[in-house]
DNA sequence: CAACGTGGCCTTTTT
DNA sequence: GGCCACGTTG
């Protein structure tokens, strides 16, 4: 019993051939229409189809075109058959696009490439195989992050450990780095010990021994326990590696440890892997991605050919210059540069803005004139316009902006569809109907809708199935024959367990009616029943999602099927209609690409972030650089950059400092704008007053000694130093309002004299509050008090 | 056992 | 500012 299925046939390790075979040498005469289509490098990356090969394609050089060409190169030439290549991705969308691409080229379905995947639904394909070897039976679940945190908590909470002090997030974040790292709790060196209050390690072990009596593995597991196995197994990853004849690798810059060894086991053999990626794109430090692995590659893989895709297609010389210039800043690159043959085209524009309300006023406008068509641009689609954001609160902002002059926009990213409370609420009702012992679904919906359950009984029930060695689900019916649950809870439980009872017999009969399963599920759990009661505004959405959720049935022979394949694949369907304007981070717009793109926020603390430097130092700006790059690379035409003098993090206004990436932008293909105001003539007399802190903005953030200063600092700045943190922050725009003597009004204390100004604070002597410092920007001059929206 | 109030926390995100 | 987790009341 070797794991493999039957028809996966694939021919015991070919006998190195001392000659090519003629079949081979007839297959490589077909013509090979397809590389006429690429340029010189992009060809030479096709072609290098043995050893290992670094192709180190910058953004926008087609990267994705040489990949899937090499992959219809390899089937073509008879190098290997569908089955012998292992493509390998991140994303679910970039497998799918590879499958259809190749599948275009060549003219028929790519379904033979049973090995075009992620990482880790290709490590579930192998798990599947030999879990046993492993510690786990070869229908194992695979939890998400919620249901993984909720396990954590139950072992810190009975391992007297305060979850105050130390987050069950936490623990989950060390043990997913040790993960990230192919370390076993056996492997975790001494160096560790100290994690997680000392006690990381043994949590860390107890956690993947609840995990295997579940039956179960996180995300970091697939990855993990396939390299374990491949460790203590050699006989097992001799097959694959015979079998694995050629593997591709994208996004190679993003891999981390335990990926790097999966791939290199996997390689080991035939030595014929591509790995693609680019060093300056590497932005997932903080989930464990190692730049380090596309540094070392040649080192790693000796003999390696390198190839660099250098030739942009996508975006005009200013753009890549501005882009090459930022990252020129990064140390330790590998290098490219890149070029274009497309004209000139536009500078990037920068522009500063009083705050937040502003900016996004401003880019509401923008997007509106861009979609009528302007002197330097024809009119956009709002498809072809995008805001990239360094972190998601940067959106509201957007969100409330468009929402009120009526622009449709669409969010990227969010929280996904099988992540919403309901959608996992209701796959928990369907994981505990089809495998009674899934101890964390009956968890997730005892109590939901609510039945009378709190912890006492739930305590009383864990009790027992403890004491038996029950599942939940067993030792709520034991507690209820004997009568060990009072009140009208137990009626309630009954009803839950009798239902979940008939349900899961329902399931063992051959060819149910999954779909009406669901729907019973749902209907006589009581689930959809409480959300029709619920008042609040989201209940009609949770309901529409839960039809949504039956529909996706229908792609699926089961209940089963269903749920292997949601946990790892299910995403949001975005195929609303309209074209819209797209809103997204940074991180999710990489690989995506629009004429128009505006980058807001460019605010040292907030890009580059402050926690990224505090937390990696040098490291950390590094990546907040290559962020940059990204952002700026995605544009094709048209590039806008702004900042904000004054901002509000967590509720408090605070005054912002120009990023230093800014400073970083080459001058000659930059444009600087004037912010509208009164004196840009942005407001016509129909429209409304400008508020306040428009008029205090456009009348001085360009022109006031403060802003003046502010350059001059910013200029002093030496651009790597991690900068001292906030409290040297000041307001200069705002303090540069005012003068000793200055009659002022504050929201909070009234009206009052300023008699002092310290950094952003100003000391005001109030009519009646009395003397306090106050923050320069809470405060206005009092005969414009009246004007105040308050 | 649920409804309400208070305090602490706060990137980026895929699988 | 706003969410979530916990502690207090009804």
């Amino acid at each position: 019993m070797n794991g493999f299925d039957e028809n996966d046939a694939f021919e015991a390790a070919a006998a190195p051939a001392p000659q090519v075979p003629l079949s081979r040498r007839a297959m490589a005469a077909r013509p090979a229409p397809y590389l006429d289509d690429l340029n010189p490098a992009q060809r030479a990356a096709v072609e290098a189809l043995d050893g290992p090969v670094l192709m180190l394609a910058g953004a926008g050089t087609g990267k994705t075109k040489a990949l899937t060409t090499r992959i219809v190169h390899l089937l073509n030439t008879g190098r290997a058959n569908p089955h012998e290549i292992l493509a390998v991705t991140f994303t679910n969308k970039a497998a799918r696009e590879m499958k259809l691409r190749v599948a275009r080229l060549m003219g028929q379905s790519a379904d033979g490439m049973k090995w075009m995947g992620t990482f880790h639904s290709i490590s579930v394909k192998i798990l599947r195989r030999h879990a046993e070897l492993v510690g786990l039976k070869s229908n194992f679940t695979i939890l998400d992050t919620d249901d993984q945190l909720r396990l954590l908590k139950q072992l810190i909470a009975a391992s007297d450990i305060d979850e105050k002090r130390w987050p069950a997030r936490m623990l989950a974040g060390v043990i997913d780095s040790w993960k990230n790292r192919a370390w076993t709790p056996q492997k975790v060196p001494a160096s560790e010990a100290s994690a997680y209050n000392g006690r990381g390690t043994e949590l860390y072990q107890q956690y993947q021994d609840r995990l295997r009596s579940l039956n179960a593995t996180d995300f970091g597991d697939l990855l993990l326990h396939t390299v374990t196995l491949f460790q203590a197994h050699p006989d097992i990853l001799a097959q694959y590696q015979r079998w694995f004849k050629y593997i591709l690798v994208d996004e190679y810059q993003d891999t981390n440890v335990a990926q790097y060894l999966w791939l290199r086991l996997l390689a080991q053999a035939h030595k014929n892997i591509c790995c693609v990626g680019d060093d300056d794109q590497s932005i997932y430090g903080w989930r464990g991605a190692e730049v380090g692995n596309i540094l070392r590659f040649e080192t790693d893989f000796p003999g390696a050919e390198v190839v660099r895709l250098e030739q942009n297609y996508r975006s005009t010389p200013h753009i890549l210059a501005a882009a090459s210039a930022v990252i020129a800043g990064n140390s330790g690159r590998l290098g490219k540069t890149l070029w274009t043959d497309r004209e000139e085209g536009e500078k990037l524009r920068l522009i500063g803005h009083w705050d937040g309300e502003e900016e996004a006023r401003w880019i509401g406008d923008e997007v509106e004139s861009l979609q009528r068509g302007t002197r330097a641009m024809d009119a956009q689609s709002l498809d072809n316009m995008a805001i990239l954001v360094r972190a998601s609160h940067q959106m509201r902002a957007f969100e409330d902006r468009f929402l009120t002059i009526g622009l449709p926009y669409r969010v990227i990213g969010g929280p996904r569809f099988y992540e919403r409370m309901e959608i996992r609420d209701a796959m928990a009702y369907f994981r505990l109907a089809i495998s009674p012992e899934d101890d964390l679904a009956f968890e997730r919906v005892i109590n939901t809708p609510k039945r009378g359950l709190g912890d006492k009984a739930r305590q009383n029930i864990q009790r027992r199935a403890r004491a038996e060695g029950l599942t939940l689900l067993a030792g709520a019916r034991a507690l209820l024959a004997e009568g060990g649950i009072s009140g009208k809870g137990a009626g309630q439980l009954r009803a839950f367990t009798d239902g979940m009872g008939r349900w899961h017999d329902a399931t063992l009969a051959p060819n149910y009616n999954h779909i009406e399963l669901a729907e019973a599920i749902l209907e006589e759990s009581g689930y959809t029943a409480m959300w029709q009661n619920d008042k609040t505004p989201e209940a009609p959405g949770r309901l529409e999602n839960l039809k949504e959720l039956v529909k996706a049935l229908d792609n699926f022979e089961n209940l089963q099927g269903f749920l292997e394949h949601v946990s790892l694949i299910m995403e949001n369907e975005t195929d609303e209609q309209g074209a819209k304007v797209s809103i997204m981070t940074l991180h999710a717009a990489k690989g995506l690409e629009f004429p128009v793109v505006f980058l807001p926020g460019w605010e040292d603390g907030l890009f580059p972030s402050q926690r990224s430097m505090d937390e990696s130092g040098a490291k950390g700006l590094e990546e907040e650089r290559r962020l940059a790059y990204v952002g700026i690379t995605r544009a094709e035409v048209l590039c806008t950059i702004s900042f904000t003098a004054n901002r509000r993090v967590y509720g408090q206004w605070q005054s912002q400092l120009p990023s230093r990436f800014i400073d970083e932008l080459p001058a000659d293909h930059v444009d600087i704008l004037t912010p509208p105001g009164l004196y840009g003539g942005g407001y016509g007399a129909a429209a409304p007053a400008p508020k306040l802190e428009e008029r205090v903005a456009s009348a001085d953030v360009y022109n006031s000694p403060g802003w003046r200063r502010m350059q001059e600092r910013s200029a002093q700045r030496g651009t790597g130093q991690p900068r001292e943190a906030k409290g040297t922050v000041i307001d200069l725009a705002a303090v540069s309002s005012f003068t000793q003597g200055d009659r002022v009004f504050h929201q909070k204390f009234g009206y009052g004299t300023v008699d002092a100004i310290e950094g952003d604070k100003l000391g005001v002597a109030f009519d009646k509050a009395g003397s306090k410092k106050v923050i320069a920007s809470f405060v206005v001059a009092a005969d414009q008090a009246h004007d105040l929206p308050f």
